[in-house]
DNA sequence: AAATTTTGTTAAATATGTTTAACAATAGTT
DNA sequence: AACTATTGTTAAACATATTTAACAAAATTT
């Protein structure tokens, strides 16, 4: 019950280590190896960060290190890669279909937060997103309405959307312009 | 451009401390008064890391003492507790109301969160929201179909919500059942 | 083969947020 | 007033992630 706040730590891996192992997939993509040098370049971090990082990551058994040091993921690595890759890929989705954000802003968002939703959220807000791009007519409907929709704040007793101070008031011009 | 991934890292202020201030704001509005042990208690850490944190909040000015030690917040210090729970109001719902979650998930989801959405995309969550909650035939209609919509993964390459293997194919006899 | 460059590691430092233990100051009780 | 309990601070320690500097090992160039 408590110390809910506490979860934000409360992951397998930190969200530097995280993006070691999507640097790597990367890496393996588009070049076919990745070295740990070609790890600090992407990341744009010193060789000895990314040292210290990927020996910790060989020993928890999400990277591995062949004769000549190239780095390739483990399956229990790709796993992970690709849970966080679609978690990021869904919601930078929601955020530029549903919320019109652009496709730089909808990146920095969801990768911030990709990697702290859980899998069960993550498949949830797939299963919405395949409902909202599905083209069908009830859907066309509700997003053509979405477009046009202008949220007008009520009091705050009568909104559910506000706590305290009205949150959303306070830049309601500028919100409309963002979000034809 | 580049370290997008950094941005993690880049908020005014730390998970920790926002939820030190989360917490001096639940205080006062509790109990009338917050005090350092009121917070370690309520946050559930030691006395000796709040009195390092709340100093740091109080030197950056986001939090005030009076004579007998007694917290309360700056204007800075409520305008930023202001956004935060809006946020975390708005993800809560959103996870709620459109992804079936239940209050105990969402709570979790949203706190991990909060804090990392940008003012911007809040408050077009808040017009999203607004929308979807609004009770328009249309929206009562897209929420039916929503209820009643089970998405099924089609291979990768014409699935735009998935990258890599299927992340969401994983589980779905689960997921249905999650998502009723 | 020798010299140079690249790569990876280690050590010392910084920053954040914790802990426990010791201590000081304040408040409350008898 | 004296004792006890509560509260806040400081110091030393640990964990994470980063840096720079020094060094060793490997690869490449001349």
């Amino acid at each position: 019950m408590k110390d809910i706040w506490k979860k934000f730590d409360e992951t397998t891996l930190t969200h530097s280590s995280i993006h070691h192992l999507l640097a790597i997939y990367s890496l393996l993509k588009e070049n076919g190896y990745s070295r740990s040098v070609d790890v600090a370049n992407y990341l744009n971090i010193s060789r000895a960060s990314v040292s210290i990082t990927v020996n910790k990551l060989r020993e928890k058994g999400f990277v591995e290190e062949d004769k000549n040091r190239f780095l390739s993921l483990s399956s229990k690595g790709e796993e992970l890669v690709n849970s966080v890759l679609s978690k990021r890929h869904v919601v930078e989705q929601f955020l530029i279909e549903a919320l019109n954000l652009s496709v730089q802003e909808a990146e920095i968002e969801a990768c911030k937060i990709e990697h702290l939703l859980s899998e069960s959220t993550g498949k949830k807000l797939i299963s919405f997103m395949g409902y909202f791009l599905s083209g069908q007519p009830d859907v066309a409907k509700f997003r053509q309405g979405l477009n046009t929709f202008v949220h007008v704040c009520s009091s705050i007793e009568e909104c559910q959307l506000c706590e305290m101070d009205c949150f959303y008031a306070k830049n309601h011009q500028e919100l409309i312009r963002m979000n034809r």
